[in-house]
DNA sequence: CTGAAAGCGCTAACAA
DNA sequence: TTGTTAGCGCTTTCAG
């Protein structure tokens, strides 16, 4: 006769706690706390066995009963909206690198982008998150407050907001719109139009405001307009509309990269016999592949991740200062979508760029 | 004389607790956390009063504190490598939303591709998730088996695991690959290569033994092969070497999308009078941008997702039942990047697929 | 350096 | 339906 097999092990009823590595270590409750907090006082014989026996017992401190008493969770909440444009996609996967190294988790919220996402904040704040970071998504001003009444750090990223409570920071929107004016006014085009996002994001009406005074100052009339809302199948739509006019613009500037690669192939493959520059805004990651090759104006995502985490760290020991409010600087690069000026390409960290 | 200007509204010193808004509407504690947990009994005399209180203090439940006593956060852990693969950042979206319709939030962590992921792993286990995701990462069998321990099921999406204890939700990796050969045949190829991720991952293994096997089975010798890594820079090296060549290949199957779009962007720019097909694996969003146009067997998301959760929920519910493993077919869609058979073609969904 | 004791803010019996 | 009571698992004084 063989044996009957062994019973699987058992999942024990719950977890270790302290006490259990207490009592099985021979030490008091608090002992086991200190061993396991990084600069508290503990004898090496003491830590040792504490160890051991929570080894043995499989204990993990439980970081939900810390918080409870520390009052800080090492939690910052992020809420980002278009997670399918690679460009939040790099830009979350960024500052979570970044907030790791400061000892933080994430708490994902995705957004949907025309929805009111205070009740998402009000979810968040349940979970006494030690931050917020909103990447394009809104802030009411009467959740400014709240967050601010809670004691909790808001950081936007590319968005403005009216409250003054909340960090900002974004790209350079208006100054690289002009310079994307400028450029395209260099290289000899005559009718350029602008592919707006949604209409009441700050990135999208800055970069217009941007584009549309300096090519006015260059002495154009106003830019042909059409609206993408952000959208990939929108903005196809609305290339259409403008490429299929009677008198077509011969340049578009996408308010975003994602919006520019929906143009780029419109333009290339629906309107293959018309020569029409495109230049997005982001350099999200697909505007560098050599198969699509989009020239834009970067939002450098590592720097603009520094900032958010200075921000943060910023607001969280020194709450009472003004929280940062800063723009990061970008540059125009080359890729082969739009046709360039003779003058002014140089060369940086390997890109082409354009200085105007 | 103008009075001075009022002093700003001071931020309390803690957050309103259930205590506060009791001892303000005047009813016990436990009353307000009854008016705040929805199938409790309340009057609704108590339940207004406890309302009132509540707007007026600022309350706001701490799930903090709820979580430690109930033993269940609602937090589930993901951890995801490669967010700079649109694949993966859909993935993530998709995934929270779906989620957050179940009542979870997403505690984020970003694994870098190489990296053992035990530690980052072990963190997470510390919050008390709910549950663990893990796309295209790997989990140790002995974390695994803490895993099981702790009660906390894991679902792996994109890998298989050694251990029967976590679910796995993967593409028809072999039967991808396996159509992909009879597809690149059928079109009259007859030198396909192979760009493989990286040479641990069970997606790549699996894609190229299914491609191997085909191949074999309809009269091919072993196809070329350079190795990508499932890193842009990478596979654009690797493609360069094959194309460069003596005798290159007339079809590469690449053993993603991200992989692809290097592949694509190389053989366009730097080899266009070669004329070579592309294939990718997984239809990540770019692959159907007009500019792109990247022929790929896709791992449809939404399915993929709903069996996600369904995992998720059923070891949640029951944890004693044998995990879920279960391989999501896919299609092979059409989009120019590759020569095409004449026959076999049909549509789906609006798109062009081949069934073989 | 160590242990005892007092909570963190909440939920969950249990009586009333 | 309500209030009372006892913790969830941990950190943190405070004595010793």
């Amino acid at each position: 006769m063989s044996k009957p097999p062994a019973a699987p092990p058992r999942r024990p009823e719950r977890a270790a706690t302290a006490h259990d590595v207490a009592r099985r270590a021979g030490v008091s409750q608090s002992a086991v706390s200190r061993a396991f907090t990084p600069g508290a006082s503990v004898s090496a014989a003491t830590r040792a066995r504490v160890e051991e026996a929570a080894a043995a017992l499989g204990y993990r401190p439980n970081l939900i009963a810390r918080s409870l008493i520390t009052r800080r969770s090492s939690i910052v909440g992020v809420a980002v909206a278009y997670l399918d444009n690679p460009f939040y996609a790099a830009l979350l996967d960024a500052l979570s690198v970044a907030l790791e190294a400061t000892g933080h988790r994430v708490l994902l919220f995705t957004a949907r982008p025309g929805a009111n996402t205070d009740p998402i904040l009000e979810e968040v704040l349940r979970y006494r998150v030690d931050a917020l970071v909103l990447a394009s998504v809104g802030l009411s001003s009467r959740f400014a407050r709240e967050c601010r009444q809670a004691g909790v750090p808001v950081v936007l990223v590319n968005r403005r907001s009216e409250d003054d409570g909340a960090a900002c920071i974004t790209g350079d929107n208006a100054g690289g719109a002009a310079l994307i004016a400028r450029f395209l006014a260099a290289g000899g085009h005559r009718r350029p139009a602008f592919l707006a996002g949604l209409e009441d994001a700050s990135t999208s009406r800055e970069r217009e405001a941007g584009f549309a005074t300096e090519l006015a100052a260059l002495g154009f009339g106003p830019p042909l307009r059409a609206v993408g809302h952000y959208d990939f199948g929108r903005a196809e739509a609305a290339t259409r509309v403008l490429l299929s006019a009677a008198a077509p613009p011969d340049a578009l500037f996408c308010a975003n990269d994602h919006m520019g690669f929906a143009a780029l192939g419109v333009a290339r493959r629906e309107f293959g016999g018309l020569p029409v520059s495109v230049v997005g805004f982001d350099d999200a990651g697909p505007a560098g592949w050599a198969a699509l090759g989009l020239t834009t104006y970067s939002q450098p995502l590592r720097p603009m991740v520094d900032r958010v985490v200075t921000a943060l760290m910023r607001q969280m020991l020194a709450p009472d200062e003004a929280p940062l409010r800063e723009t990061v600087p970008g540059a125009l690069l080359l890729r082969g979508s739009a046709r360039e000026p003779h003058d002014g390409v140089s060369l940086q960290d390997g890109e082409r760029v354009w200085r105007g």
